[in-house]
DNA sequence: TTCGATGTCGAACACTGTTCTAGCAGGCAG
DNA sequence: CTGCCTGCTAGAACAGTGTTCGACATCGAA
């Protein structure tokens, strides 16, 4: 033993950290995707550069564009991975309307479970693999239900476009949670106080409806639009179908 | 005369193009929202960026700072503009659903109108001077017709909610549009043969309606969605009032 | 005339997505 | 066993971003 091993290399021996060719544990895209959302869920779409998720797997930003291409390839694979996470019934025919809710509200959940997704959504074409498997099942229900095939594409299209909507404006804009908790109706308070503050002669029926601003229970919300939906659409099928 | 005034600025006499002080025309937020607007129509929300504006009023972004603060204050400002372009009609009792509807068609002409600009709607609470102004009037025609207060203020935010749903995959991606004339559904076309060349045994339902994704005529989707929307809307009233 | 207040803006900072290029490691052909 | 070639890694650099700083010019009032 000439040299102690352990000993830090001299700082003109300039020695990478880790030597360029392969390393024990290689990047894919599977696990370039876990760390992506493992930093969008803590540091929100902002906190999402590569850079960032490069550090998560202990690597340069470089690395990653082999597997993914670019950021918006990333962040389609991230779209592609909510997706997934997301089951669908098999169908019941008699119960179509009850399950189409269902799908709406397992997709709420699965965007609220990750902050800022419904962001990265924003103009991605859900064409991915398991984009896809998702629309097919889905189509299954409806059309089990008896949902003339347009009508089941359109609606399909339309759902996801207002769960979208419902979702954008319920998770603010993806403004970090400040310190603690946050404080959920604290705001829509403070909006109340707000409106209820305005100049009585020019905002009349905002004063009047002022308190409407301040609870605002976004399940129940939730559950009116889906209703709203779910059952326009029935009345169509029925209108349609005679 | 001991100079000619005409002649170039020595090099080493660092002289700057426009002094440092006031300018002939000085800038007012409403001339830098002007721009902002101008930049966004032209080249979309990548492209407005801060010098960019600048550039446009003849000046260096820093100036911008002074009278908008951020770029999210730009923003901000940006959103209430188009808000103001659009007019609400006074109540007509009797044709409150007709009305309503007006109001969402005219929302979503002025989301068209500027390009991107719903993607800057995202996170924006809509609580500028011309946004309250909407709102009362808003408001107004649905009180109007006898919506219950709360029914009025969430059915007021889901409506805007929904549209902004359905607008942002209208738009699509924000994508510019390439070269000459927009193919609009020449994209839809391509969806369709996609959809129709996948496995049959695996997308059995998916290949069945394939044909559904090539026409989609965007106006008369959104004429259902908002018939959805305000008949349901409707029918809950009838309900809530007995 | 002097003096703040108001407004302008070049230069710089930290950060972004992305590309270039050098180089290592393992598998395969000779 | 030798040599090479492909798959993969990663540092350095580039052009672009939002934003801040500080020096400076101009105007209205004292």
């Amino acid at each position: 033993m000439a040299t102690t091993p352990d000993l830090p290399p001299p700082p003109w021996q300039r020695v990478p950290q880790r030597p360029g060719g392969r390393r024990r544990d290689p990047l894919t895209q599977e696990a370039i995707v876990d760390a992506a959302l493992k930093v969008l869920d803590a540091e929100g779409l902002d906190g999402l550069s590569m850079r960032r998720v490069a550090e998560e797997l202990d690597t340069g930003a470089a690395s990653l564009y082999w597997h993914v291409g670019s950021k918006d390839g990333l962040l389609d694979l991230i779209f592609d991975r909510v997706i997934s996470e997301q089951e669908v019934p098999d169908p019941e025919p008699e119960r179509w309307r009850e399950q189409l809710k269902e799908v709406a509200r397992t997709m709420r959940e699965a965007i609220l479970r990750h902050r800022d997704v419904v962001r990265i959504s924003i103009g991605r074409v859900p064409m991915g693999p398991h984009a896809l498997e998702y629309s097919e099942r889905v189509l299954a229900i409806l059309r089990a239900g008896g949902v003339p095939d347009q009508l089941a594409v359109v609606g399909l299209h339309l759902l996801t476009s207002v769960i979208n909507g419902f979702t954008i404006d319920e998770t603010g804009q993806g403004g970090e949670p400040p310190e603690g908790q946050p404080p959920i109706d604290e705001i829509a308070r403070a909006a109340r106080d707000y409106v209820a503050a305005l100049p009585l002669d020019r905002f009349p029926n905002m004063v009047e409806v002022a308190d409407q601003f301040a609870f605002s229970d976004q399940n129940e919300r939730f559950e009116l639009l889906i209703d709203l939906f779910v059952e326009g659409l029935a009345s169509r099928v029925d209108a349609e179908r005679g």
